[in-house]
DNA sequence: GCCAACGTTGGC
DNA sequence: GCCAACGTTGGC
């Protein structure tokens, strides 16, 4: 039987949209998503309630900023429909969208951000898909135990 | 800016 | 269906 993860890392770059453009409008719909693997898990896994953690990439330090949640259903990614749009899909039709997102809405902020140096640092976290050589995946499941682990690093 | 790792594309 | 070429990600 297939197990359903309860919990999430989900990479941005704070440039782009960071943990403080979700604190002050709340809910944001995570668009741009090109990765069939990525798309997936919002598609197929994701359930309302799940628990994200918010991690910052391309950005100096890297790390985790702090915890969002799944506020929608899986829908259409609407960027893959706008030709102006840099996530524009022109081999994605609208009765056969190709691009699924969820929307998240923000939980907290980290009292201490965690960079990816003290992750790396953890032997709880060694088995942590984004701490394995060569990922590059931008929405990988966690354990509730990675999960707790890290949220209690961070206050 | 570099480069390793990985995903996608397209010719055959 | 293989695989080389190319593009992207993302830490350093």
């Amino acid at each position: 039987m297939k197990s359903t993860p309860q919990y999430w890392l989900m990479k941005s770059e704070p440039d782009e949209f960071g943990i403080d453009d979700l604190k002050s409008v709340g809910k944001e719909a995570w668009s741009g998503v090109r990765n069939y693997q990525a798309r997936n898990f919002m598609r197929d896994e994701m359930k309302v309630g799940d628990e994200v953690l918010f991690y910052h990439s391309s950005t100096k330090p890297p790390g985790v900023a702090g915890v969002a949640v799944v506020a929608s259903k899986p829908y259409a990614d609407p960027t893959q429909f706008d030709s102006k749009s840099p996530y524009f899909d022109p081999k994605s039709k609208e009765d056969d969208p190709r691009w699924i997102l969820v929307d998240l809405k923000f939980k907290k902020k980290f009292k201490n951000y965690i960079p990816l140096s003290k992750l790396k640092e953890c032997s709880e976290l060694e088995d942590m898909t984004i701490l394995q050589k060569g990922n590059r995946l931008s929405i990988t499941p966690v354990t509730k135990k990675e999960f707790d682990f890290i949220c209690e690093l961070g206050s």
